[in-house]
RNA sequence: GGGGUCUUAGCUCAGCUGGGAGAGCAUCUGCCUUACAAGCAGAGGGUCACAGGUUCGAGCCCUGUAGGCCCCACCA
């Protein structure tokens, strides 16, 4: 065991071997303990598809920081991890990879295809897995769960069943949003509506019977006049109040459609006219069922117009439209064309534009299942970390419609219903019946449709702990603790597991759900790989080590906050890491060289290790309460400003002459000090620099297993010293009066001079003599006299004021003052010459008038910066009396 | 159309229940002081978008204005 430790911290083969220790040890394993309080997190499940991105980086860092700190406060900790199978993402990828090797995905059929799917995700599936763990991921490795696994899939059926049986599933004829290059219905929450600029096309449709009587209706998609089965006026609207039933010839159809009188529409705007494409379009498909319309689909699964769009059949949508709009304006009834952006619904995943359809598909009624999941944010039971989603979640579900669960895809969840063929009776059961329970019939056909994928996340949080069986797992970690996820996904997934699990548990599945925003590139875009902006964490793993990532991710970063990721604060991180290590490596080095208690009186400290276990008492406190407010940006700032300023900045250098000195008496209060704090940083940080932290604690502390599984540092009454903590505070400040002028008059820190300290204050007295040296450390004093009147301070000396004491530095030790004298004479010459060109250039008119603003600019700011230098250096020779 | 959010140092952002204006990076100055130059010590730099209001006191609360971003929404 050497505690030789290299000078830079270089992370590459450490991460790797500690993360193989702690999976050997199974310190991620987590099993239902009656003596312990449960903790658990559910993973967001990655698609199986996935490769590692920044926000499953931060998504996951952000829960291992509460694992991670939740295991150290003694917490049976579960991080429940899993794959989710993403049916049309996978779906698509598969289909990909058969066309590359020449296989079309119909012609081998559905169970070829299923088992070339399941060779895809045994094959890739993994890949994320193993992305997770370079980040350090706590995860339990040993429960690992996949939505299409044996259990998952049994939870799937069972629910469906259940919702079946209580209605609340149901199968029917609706319009809903078809994606016609998926082929494929998808839900309300999976089309993306964006504003595209199009026209607005005036058409006249003819009134029956009467020559020159025309209806003009306006249309941003003329092709869909092709279903038309209405034409439709307010019924408040005197203009068209006489046209109401009449008749109108639909152009280029040889059919006549009436006309409808609803209040859908609205008067104001287009013409007050709407054409009724009930097949089509979501509020014409209300208005057909009010007025009872026939539903005419004019449109194939691929968005080309079918049989009955005569001459327009076979035409893709957009061709159609061309060719319509060209006909009418032949017939003379294309009124006129108006530029109008509107708002187009397209396919999340391909963009492609969707088009509403009428089809057979499967719903679950959402107005009953909304209901407990209203109650449950509003009574406190389900909380969002920062509040603000509430009323996001709230909006989504009081004004929910029902969710179309059916896919037509083949990678999923098989819908649990079967077809009697020959009377068509439905039946939803586990397995296929064998008869027909109507006619007895023994031919039965399951459903060809598979389940939303989010169907399944839906019960993630208790599918995965092994319900609906009553497992033990179950019992003890159910419901979860904390949610964590980003705010892109409330709708699709947080919604649907509060209300899946709320029907089926009875309870919430999480108490908290803390969101966090996205991670965008360095001018704040969105990454992604159309744009190649991505960063791969696995490269910045690679380079920097996780966690310099893990660090960059949560600094600064507010719960719902999008952040922007640039390598600069990497770079940071890694430096703080650098300087975590060598502080450590300071420390290590000199407990060698001396025996040090395992504890101490603390009435053997001085009162500079007062402070500082003071301080990192406070912190323990501090760093707590925050991570217990979600707030781990605010938590691990503090962290770092402790061990970077306080703790190496002054705690070591103050300490440095006691570790020096071998007579030094206070010397082991010292080391046990500097291995203490130390410790408790570490601890403190550990959360979120796992690797480095781990690493040195088990070099610091042999006896230690490791800091993952020690305690977490709590605050200790015996630790608080308030009146050491102030008295070193204003120690401090004198350093900083003395480094002051000692800057101000050039003197380089080699040359040391004696400081005088007079104080009336016996606090700051006793301190600054017990703490004397640490000004001879930073290359300050040579001597420290402290005193409490002025007698024998030479008259030439400088002083720093501070609210306690006054600091005397004698001239003639800091400088020779015969130099010093010259220096400054020669810079008053200087800074004169140069004001005076200065000063000649602004005020002259010409300059000011033709020089470019920026040329100008630079030289008031040159004419700034000299004055104050010429008065900083006027002060300075009014010392010397001149 | 509705809702949310942002506007704080040159850049990126913290600032949680109202009382000190902050961090990192960048800039300038001086230092290779035996843990660390991935470092140390100093310095400069902000009427906290704008206008009102509440308050002893506002970056923080209220109202309005301007600009940016996001989400939701069936205006054909």
């Amino acid at each position: 065991m050497s505690k030789e430790l290299a000078k830079t911290y270089d992370p590459k083969g450490i991460e790797d071997r500690l993360y193989q220790k702690w999976l050997d040890r199974k310190y991620f394993h987590a099993e239902p303990n009656p003596n312990k309080k449960p903790f658990t997190i559910v993973i967001p499940p990655p698609n199986v598809t996935g490769q590692l991105h920044m926000g499953h980086a931060l998504d996951e860092t952000m829960q291992d920081i509460l694992i991670r700190f939740k295991r150290m406060q003694g917490y049976e900790t579960l991080w429940q991890p899993g794959t989710d199978h993403a049916a049309i993402a996978t779906e698509v990828k598969v289909i990909e990879k058969l066309k590359e090797q020449g296989i079309d995905k119909d012609e081998i059929g559905r169970e070829e295809f299923l088992k070339h799917a399941w060779a895809w995700k045994e094959e890739y599936g993994g890949k994320i897995i193993n992305q997770l763990k370079k980040l350090g991921a706590s995860a339990d490795w040993d429960r690992e769960r996949f939505t299409m696994d044996e259990g998952c899939s049994k939870a799937v059926e069972e629910v469906f069943i259940r919702l079946y049986e209580k209605g609340y599933i149901y199968k029917g004829s609706r319009i809903i949003n078809w994606c016609p290059v998926c082929q494929t219905s998808i839900s309300d929450a999976e089309v993306e509506h964006e504003d595209q600029d199009g026209f607005f096309w005036h058409i006249n449709y003819p009134v029956v019977g009467e020559e020159g009587q025309f209806v003009e209706i306006a249309t941003t998609r003329p092709e869909t006049l092709l279903g038309d089965t209405a034409v439709a006026v307010n019924p408040e609207d005197e203009r068209y109040q006489h046209l109401v039933g009449k008749m109108l010839e639909l152009p280029l159809t040889g059919r006549t459609i009436p006309v409808i009188a609803d209040e859908y529409v609205d008067r104001e705007f287009g013409t007050g006219c709407v054409k009724i494409t009930p097949a089509h379009d979501p509020n014409d498909f209300e208005v057909g069922k009010r007025h009872d319309l026939a539903e005419i689909n004019i449109l194939n699964d691929d968005a080309t117009i079918n049989e009955l769009g005569g001459k327009y059949a076979g035409m893709d949508r957009y061709e159609a439209r061309k060719a319509i709009v060209k006909d009418l304006e032949e017939l003379g009834l294309l009124v006129k064309v108006v530029p109008h952006s509107h708002s187009v619904g397209t396919h999340d995943r391909c963009k492609t534009t969707v088009e509403p359809m009428i089809k057979p598909q499967w719903f679950v009624k959402m107005d009953e299942l909304a209901k407990p999941a209203i109650e449950a944010l509003k009574n406190g039971s389900l909380q969002f970390v920062p509040d603000r989603f509430d009323k996001i979640y709230l909006h989504w579900l009081e004004n929910i419609r029902d969710w179309c669960i059916s896919r037509q895809l083949w990678w999923g969840h098989r819908i649990p219903a079967y077809y009697c063929d020959e009377c068509g009776e439905v039946v939803v059961a586990k397995e296929m019946p064998k008869v027909c329970p109507k006619c007895g019939c023994m031919h039965l056909t399951q459903d060809e449709d598979t389940l939303d994928t989010w169907f399944s996340s839906a019960l993630w949080p208790f599918s995965t702990l092994g319900w609906p069986e009553k497992t033990p797992e179950l019992e003890y970690f159910y419901p979860t603790d904390v949610l964590v996820t980003g705010y892109d996904i409330i709708f699709f997934w947080v919604i649907r597991m509060v209300f899946s699990a709320l029907e089926q548990t009875g309870e919430v599945p999480f108490h908290h759900v803390l969101i966090h925003g996205l991670v965008r590139d360095s001018q704040g875009r969105k990454m992604s790989k159309s744009l190649g902006n991505g960063i791969d964490p696995l490269e910045i793993i690679e380079q920097y080590g996780a966690d310099a990532l893990r660090l960059t991710l949560i600094t600064g970063n507010a719960p719902g906050n999008d952040m922007r990721f640039y390598m600069e604060r990497v770079e940071s991180s890694r430096n703080f890491a650098n300087k975590v290590w060598n502080a450590s490596r300071f420390i290590m080095m000199n407990l060698e060289k001396a025996e040090v208690p395992e504890t101490i009186d603390l009435n053997d400290l001085t009162g500079a290790d007062k402070w500082i276990l003071s301080k990192v008492n406070t912190l323990a406190k501090v760093v707590t309460e925050n991570m217990e407010k979600y707030e781990l940006g605010i938590a691990v700032q503090k962290v770092y400003d402790f061990i970077w300023e306080e703790f190496c900045d002054w705690y070591i250098e103050m300490v440095k002459p006691r570790l020096y000195n071998d007579e030094d008496t206070t010397k082991a209060a010292a080391l046990w000090t500097l291995r203490t704090v130390l410790a408790n940083a570490l601890k403190l940080l550990h959360p979120y620099m796992p690797f480095v932290t781990e690493e040195i604690y088990c070099t610091l502390l042999p006896q230690e297993e490791s800091i993952m599984i020690s305690a977490w540092p709590e605050y200790k009454e015996e630790w608080a010293f308030a009146a050491e903590e102030k008295a070193v505070e204003t120690i401090k400040e004198a350093v900083r009066g003395i480094r002051n002028v000692r800057t101000g008059m050039n003197v380089p820190p080699s040359r040391k001079a004696q400081v005088f300290v007079v104080s009336e204050n016996p606090e700051i007295c006793s301190i600054f003599e017990n703490g004397k040296v640490f000004f001879a450390t930073l290359g300050y004093a040579s001597e420290v006299h402290v005193q409490a009147d002025k007698t024998g301070i030479s008259d030439d000396a400088v002083s720093a004021v501070i609210p306690e004491a006054v600091v005397y530095l004698p001239l003639a030790e800091l400088v020779d003052l015969d130099k010093e004298l010259e220096r400054l004479q020669k810079e008053e010459e200087r800074l004169t010459k140069e004001l005076a060109r200065v000063n000649g250039m602004l005020n002259n008119e010409r300059f000011i008038s033709k020089a470019p603003q920026a040329k100008i600019d630079e030289e008031k700011a040159k004419l700034e910066k000299y004055t104050q230098m010429m008065e900083q250096v006027k002060q300075r020779l009014a010392q010397f009396g001149h």
